[in-house]
DNA sequence: TTTTTGTTTTACCATTCGGTCAAACAAACG
DNA sequence: CGTTTGTTTGACCGAATGGTAAAACAAAAA
């Protein structure tokens, strides 16, 4: 694959069955803790071959994670500051809590990198999701002093929303435990829609 | 080290200190993701030494998870199933906000295993978490039938508590980046009580 | 068909990993 | 003192790790 070659079916197909595999393992076992060859084998490809199409170890990390955080941030991006307060925050913890549920992989591996101190996308952090938590909480912020909702602090209701939703993907296997395995995300709605309710209702 | 020997001070200290360098290494990258050379580093001594005082890097990462899900559910077991049920709920609320800022890294630690997978403590999940977690829920649940706390499914209000307060230690990382590297639990505390306060008062 | 381009495999390499062993060293005790 | 007990080290091992080289193989273009 020198330069940017023609991209054949086979190296589509074959690129995605290497982040699908990438996806599964670093989401479980985290970057230093996933090996080539465990990806290797769920993408069913051998070891070298799979290093045909990415450089490294890291290349394949890296990319999933810098199109995650893109797509992980659309439910913020589209809360619309024109529509109504409660039901457009309401609509967004849903939102999450329904990517929470769509893609647990993609939560743990964005988890997994945070919690090693997010060592190869604190960059992005700084310039695509702290801007835009920036630009979101002063609509919240607006909003509050409007009257639209009750005073909270916007930073940390987003922290709430992530912190509420994510839990869901990523402690699953606890979540389970205790509740006996029983499907956890239509509980979870319910609390959610009666805890943001009760919290921003002016 | 054959036996139950005398345990003298020089092998309290270096336990000690080789499970304070686990802490440190275990809650930053994993299980599979830290090696023994960088604990026996960050514990000042050689591998093989540390490998007398322990006979494996498991053992050392389970007797953290062990010794640590006991202190780990303290705050939730010192909920009074007498006291005035929103002062007993928001005080849990707080303490385990108090945790998150104190022990970051024992948070980090049981996130890593439990995003992991929980393959080594599954079973005190099973045996230990749940069984408190059904207690205390059952407590929750006739607080609300009794009208002393809104109605709330009492698993989910756990959960929640849960999500929130850890995210402050586990997400630390992003936190800080989205609030200027701010010191977030001020804010935090206020924030929390002021929605467990709306979200319960009946 | 030949040639070119793209794909896959086999064999391999240097490094790091968790862990062992025996010998050296230190402390305490008689 | 000498001996016993407890502690530390250096040298080492087999397996796994990320990654490479070159050749074999396949597909398509000429």
């Amino acid at each position: 694959m020198g330069k940017t070659g023609p991209t054949t079916r086979i190296q589509i197909k074959n690129r995605n069955a290497i982040l699908d595999a990438g996806l599964d393992v670093f989401s479980q076992f985290g970057f230093r803790g996933s090996t080539l060859d465990q990806i290797a084998e769920s993408a069913g490809l051998s070891k070298p071959n799979l290093l045909y199409y990415f450089p490294s170890k890291e290349a394949i990390h890296v990319e999933l994670l810098e199109s995650l955080l893109d797509t992980w941030l659309d439910p913020l991006r589209a809360m619309n500051p024109n529509g109504d307060a409660v039901s457009e925050i309401k609509a967004y913890v849903n939102r999450k809590l329904e990517m929470a549920r769509e893609f647990p992989r993609e939560s743990r591996l964005f988890a997994n990198e945070i919690l090693q101190g997010a060592p190869r996308i604190s960059d992005d952090l700084e310039n695509g999701l702290k801007p835009l938590v920036d630009e979101k909480a002063q609509v919240i912020r607006e909003w509050s002093a409007a009257g639209k909702i009750a005073d909270v602090d916007p930073y940390h209701l987003i922290f709430s929303i992530w912190a509420m939703t994510q839990h869901y993907a990523d402690f699953d296997v606890q979540v389970r435990t205790v509740l006996s395995s029983d499907d956890p995300f239509p509980g979870a709605e319910t609390y959610l829609n009666q805890l943001f309710t009760k919290l921003l209702t002016p």
